[in-house]
DNA sequence: TTAGTTATTGACCATATGGTTCCTAATAGG
DNA sequence: CCTATTAGGAACCATATGGTCAATAACTAA
């Protein structure tokens, strides 16, 4: 019925999601954006409207990706304990393997954005709710078995590894190694059972 | 011996820090500035330099500031573990207090800028190794006091207070709450006793 | 084959950006 | 008072920015 795209909408996407987790929201521009996508400037404005709302949507995919990359990872530990242990590290080997430090979208994005863009807002704001959900039932399911302590509850302590491994995140795009974070994994483990 | 500067450097370097902290570094143009400052271009370029060199010049007053803060605080504390605990509440109230969330501008511009700005990540670098320094301190002194568990070094308790804490920084510009920060330092401080 | 629809392209635009320069104003020492 | 020196201010600049549009190309259903 009409001239087909050329160019694949979710591989462009995810260029220009590469884009945006490498030098932020501002600090991209659109020549940046159309280099990564290998689009131009139209071609980018008809298929995601404006730079805004292709940094939502990539912000969108990135989430989420991560949240089934969190459901599953936590998931098939054998154990809730193990499958929060083998989340930490993946997600550590994962952030810290990349010879850049370009940390994780989510908190880039809530750090430079949230205070300035409700969409952004809102959104990490979703997100580590569902975060904070899948960590509660799954330290919950752990307690029931005697792996964490139980002087705090479920939702305190998903509180306490969220915040940490948030620190953590932010962290990694200065001084922290990676053999660092994955001591402070440790310890964070140490310290809520 | 020539005209004499009209202006105070100093505050103008406050009012420049303050629209760095409220806009990140790229979002804070030149025009922002001006309106801040109260001065025109010329008079910043001749008085600070470019715009990078201003922001580095507003960073370092921040550090300072911040470090002496912490510093003074933590000594004020009757016992390491008053200090420490006085130390987080403060500037927990301190940077929930305001209406605007505009976080830490230590922590928005590690993780804005520092992977791309090696002054930057050289500042923050320096600032979060002091920073260990005195909380490891601290806790050593706690721990002989049998304030704090031993099963973890200083060191350690110490790195896991940092990264909560910058979690918490972070997290406070999209869904934290003051009371929901007040209620994380609680727990921390459960966890490391 | 054709009419209708949509994608692609690149030229174009207004504006805002960071940065410079030059002229005038103000001051202190001689 | 005069001169050297520096601050202040505003006009100016080149460029990069995000964003638009019209012409053309490619496809499909009828």
């Amino acid at each position: 019925m009409a001239r087909p795209r050329e160019f694949d909408m979710d591989q462009a996407l995810e260029q220009a999601m590469h884009a945006f987790w490498d030098h932020g929201y501002e600090a991209t521009s659109l020549a940046d954006l159309m280099q990564a996508m290998d689009l131009q400037k139209g071609s980018i404005y008809k298929a995601f409207g404006d730079k805004h709302s292709l940094f939502i949507a990539a912000l969108d995919r990135y989430l989420d990706d991560l949240h089934t990359f969190n459901q599953e990872t936590i998931e098939s530990g054998s154990t809730p304990k193990e499958g929060l242990r083998l989340w930490l590290n993946t997600e550590i080997k994962l952030v810290c393997g990349q010879t850049l430090q370009r940390g994780c979208l989510l908190v880039n994005s809530l750090v430079e954005r949230a205070y300035q863009d409700d969409e952004v807002a809102q959104r990490a704001k979703a997100h580590l709710m569902r975060t904070h959900k899948l960590l509660t039932k799954t330290i919950t399911a752990g307690q029931a078995l005697n792996e964490f302590r139980k002087d705090l509850s479920a939702s305190e302590l998903a509180q306490l590894i969220s915040v940490s491994f948030i620190g953590m995140l932010a962290m990694t795009k200065g001084p922290l190694t990676k053999s660092a974070c994955l001591q402070i994994a440790k310890n964070i483990f140490k310290v809520i059972e």
